[in-house]
DNA sequence: CTATAAAAATGACTCTGGTCAAGGCGTTAG
DNA sequence: CTAACGCCTTGACCAGAGTCATTTTTATAG
């Protein structure tokens, strides 16, 4: 069974490609005023609206960022592995989170002040170039996802959701791990978990693979790349899909 | 009948707030290799996956930024006014448009390379900084409008982008006119013109707003907030609704 | 191994929005 | 004034996804 890398081990922050022409001074800052700290699943780190004092990134476990109207519906923005930073957009303008975030896996955090942040792009150019590449990066996968939810229906999105899970070189037969539950895939991907059920069996009817559990195995990626890209406009593989802080 | 004031003259380059921070020489540079040209409705300005070497700045009109799947599917990335900018984001990665530009409106445009952009955000520290606020300002619309998609019905999408159109600080009596075409306005805010059609009407019985044609008046604002902002997570008003290149 | 709870699947039904087809309205050119 | 075209609206119908209720499966604790 495969299970992708970043579930195996804690990650450090020195993999953070967004920090990759960052010198040692502002890893020891950093590390100064870092805490660490472990969470259970259902813990709620902050809620969108509160002062941002601090950014976090994740050594181990899962976060999700979401929103709530007044009415209790809840929008997810996204659902970050370990290895990844989230609080640090609210740099700009305001100082309130944009969202909250919630633990959805056992996790552990590391939370550093926003300002040491702010401080490294105000005076390391290359920062913030790579900032400015980190957020185009971002903006792209954005823009794919209005137009997934615009133009892909539950089945293909699906679909386009396990592609982004495997390894898009690989030619034989393919076996993928959900990394979390199937409730939390369905909110990242906008729909209700009756919906995500049914459009993951019809799914399964349309390609040919087998559904275990949380583990999919196919012949290959052909069958999956057919029934979802069609409904894309880029290209399979899709490069521009890779986590905003991917190596590069 | 009150019209967006972008539509009454010519924007101007300097008014960019993206550019705030440049100085004489690169707004020199910049004018040294400008080409300004118009175009009619329909023209195709590049197409998703062109080389990028140039950007462009609306001077008067609209383009519609856009793309396209196999089997002909189109999903608007945004509809843009005069004052903004666009194609600038192939500076980082791949050189290639990630979107399609279509003018909907008799423009007029000035191209600009991509080059001297990048040389201005890799030696302007300043300049790197408007870019970063600029895209944040842009990633947080982008989560708006996907949280809008899926938490917000028709009518209630349309009210949200009425209020974006108007004067949100304005306490009477309101009038508010479309930019530009029904169809396109369905069509920016992800429906077909049919369910924008119905969803007016359905907004238009719920709120007590008054439709001719194009322009939409209402009592004050009010209905339309309690209509539409119950389903969003935002407070009205919506400050950060703003058009990424808007004056701060 | 069983008891319990949580997650997932399934069935029945509703509702929103998409699709296809037809008709109305308004603007413009002749 | 009228014809033609584009834009918009309306009607009838359909499909995808949401909702609610129930059952089945799976994981966990004792």
């Amino acid at each position: 069974m495969k299970t992708p890398a970043h579930n195996l081990e804690d990650k450090d922050i020195h993999e953070i490609s967004l920090f990759k022409n960052c010198d040692k001074s502002f890893f020891d800052s950093l590390a100064a005023q870092a805490q660490e700290q472990k969470y259970e699943k259902g813990k709620i780190i902050f809620i969108h609206g509160d002062d941002a004092q601090r950014f976090y990134f994740i050594k181990s476990g899962w976060i999700k960022l979401f929103r709530e109207t007044l009415d209790g519906a809840q929008a997810v923005v996204d659902i970050l592995p370990a290895g990844q930073i989230f609080g640090e957009t609210s740099i700009f303008e305001d100082q309130a989170y944009p969202y909250s975030a919630e633990v959805v896996e056992p996790t552990t955090l590391v939370s550093m002040p926003i300002s040491i942040l702010r401080k490294e792009i105000e005076d390391n150019n290359k920062m913030a170039y790579s900032m400015l590449s980190s957020m185009a990066r971002y903006r792209r996968q954005q823009d794919r996802e209005i137009e997934h939810r615009s133009i892909q229906n539950a089945p293909q999105r699906i679909g386009c959701f396990l592609l982004r899970l495997a390894d898009q070189e690989e030619a034989g037969p393919v076996s993928i791990h959900l990394p979390y539950d199937k409730t939390l895939v369905a909110s990242r991907l906008g729909m209700q978990p009756e919906t995500f059920s049914r459009a993951l069996a019809k799914l399964r009817d349309a390609t040919g693979m087998k559904v275990k559990g949380a583990t999919i195995e196919l012949q290959s990626l052909d069958q999956l790349v057919n029934f979802s890209c069609a409904a894309c406009s880029s290209e399979f593989p899709c490069k521009d899909l890779l986590p905003p802080e991917a190596p590069e």
